[in-house]
DNA sequence: TCTGGGGTCCTAGGACCC
DNA sequence: TCTGGGGTCCTAGGACCC
């Protein structure tokens, strides 16, 4: 039987930032999410000082400040580099790999009764932190969902050197009885709570859970995970990733939004945003969903929401005629009088470009499709807004701020990283 | 004043068909 | 007074993930 390892960098954007920045190896330091609105990555010293995942920035500010606490605005650019440089490195080691996300990879490792998988996982670890200096934990289990567990407890007890093998059973008892159901990949927390009511806390009481009363409350879903923590690997490698079903393109905004004009240039943003995914994907999309929100933590201030989805005639991927149908959406959500904190599109029914349509209506004219080639190499070479749609508008006042961004040291030639010598 | 963004999967229930 | 059964498809909403 092989082994499933899940490679997980620690805490990824931080050590993003600190790999530009060595000053703040052993100092705490926080990453907020877009529109620097709550915090979602934490140093070791963070995580210590309390901060929260997910918690507000804005509620943290006075305590941040007088730990002189480290702080980042999201920058997509680095950690997106960063991290395929770490995945370009476990593909080339001739494992089954699996991309799981920016920062966690699940490889398939043959079982071999002469070969020391805990001994290849620690090399790996150090290869990693040496080639691209980004710190990794390995987990080491029978099942993904196990691996899983185990990675966390490499990350937490520095004794394993960065990989944690949960292989006899005994052990993944113990292991399972000190973990609690909600700290278990797929336990949510409304999965959390139903457990609790039935006097399930820990991982090891859920694995002996009744299998039927599972399926019932947590659907096949929840069961899979029960079978899983068993030992019997129910999710299988994905090799290559299945073809995309939906492209979102949405933000908050610097500050509410009330007219009916910054909405319309924030969606056609957006909307060719999405475009450029889309295209680079080699897909066309057969409808297009608009929506807008103002904000939910303030109802009292009078909440509104609302979406409306706009089926194409034909499959598209130019950027004007979607920017249209948006704005259609969006004028028949839009209300007067109410402050607008966010709102996106979403593009749905994606299709492979060029599939022949039978169909009266041919796909795309030629130039069209032609000119959006033109503009995406324009817009790739000199930035993301140097040809767009007029929509658009031209100042985004509205845009997201991002007060703390580090420079995009790793892909962008005006931002590489200097040495010495001042500016 | 200020609370992210981008995804997937599952289920229940309604519409519709014969 | 009595109002089938079985199937498919679609959608909205819930839940979860990083």
């Amino acid at each position: 039987m092989k082994t499933f390892a899940l490679v997980d960098c620690n805490n990824f954007y931080v050590s993003c930032e600190r790999l530009f920045r060595p000053e703040l190896q052993n100092r705490p330091v926080v990453v907020l999410s877009n529109n620097d609105g709550c915090i979602i990555a934490r140093s070791n010293e963070a995580k210590a000082l309390g901060f929260a995942m997910g918690s507000p920035y804005f509620k943290n500010l006075a305590l941040l400040r007088r730990h002189k606490v480290s702080v980042f605005s999201s920058n997509y650019a680095l950690y997106g580099d960063l991290s395929s440089r770490v995945m370009s490195l476990l593909l080339h080691q001739e494992n089954e790999v699996e991309i799981y996300s920016i920062d966690e990879a699940f490889l398939a490792l043959p079982a071999s009764p002469n070969w020391d998988v805990t001994a290849y996982a620690r090399d790996l670890c150090k290869k990693i932190k040496q080639w691209v200096g980004i710190p990794v934990s390995i987990g080491l289990a029978p099942t993904k969902t196990l691996a899983k567990i185990a990675s966390t407890i490499a990350k937490k007890q520095p004794a394993q050197q960065g990989v944690c093998r949960l292989h006899d059973q005994q052990k993944i008892d113990n292991t399972l009885a000190q973990t609690p159901a909600s700290a278990i990949w797929g336990i949510g927390r409304r999965s959390t709570k139903k457990l609790q009511q039935h006097g399930i806390h820990t991982a090891l009481q859920l694995k002996e859970a009744d299998q039927d009363w599972i399926r019932k409350t947590l659907t096949i879903t929840g069961l899979r995970t029960v079978i899983e923590l068993g030992g019997m690997p129910c999710l299988d490698m994905e090799k290559a990733p299945p073809p995309r079903k939906s492209i979102v393109s949405s933000r908050s905004f610097r500050r509410p939004i009330t007219t009916h004009q910054h909405l319309k240039e924030a969606i056609a943003t957006y909307t060719a945003i999405a475009a450029v995914k889309l295209r680079h994907q080699k897909l066309r999309c057969g409808a297009i969903h608009v929506f807008l929100t103002t904000n939910r933590f303030q109802k009292e201030k009078g909440f509104y929401a609302n979406s409306q989805t706009i089926t194409l005639a034909s499959p598209s991927g130019d950027t004007p005629r979607l920017t249209h149908y948006a704005l259609q959406g969006l004028q028949a959500i839009f209300k007067k009088g109410y402050r607008y904190s966010k709102a996106g599109i979403m593009l749905l029914n994606l299709s492979k470009e060029g599939h022949r349509q039978l169909h009266l209506f041919r796909g795309e004219k030629k130039e069209r499709r032609e000119l959006m080639v033109a503009m995406d190499k324009i817009n790739q070479q000199w930035g993301r807004h140097t040809l767009q749609v007029a929509a658009s508008g031209l100042n985004k006042s509205w845009s997201m701020s991002q007060e703390y961004k580090s420079p995009a040291y790793t892909t962008n030639w005006q931002e590489l990283p200097h040495t010495g010598g001042g500016k």
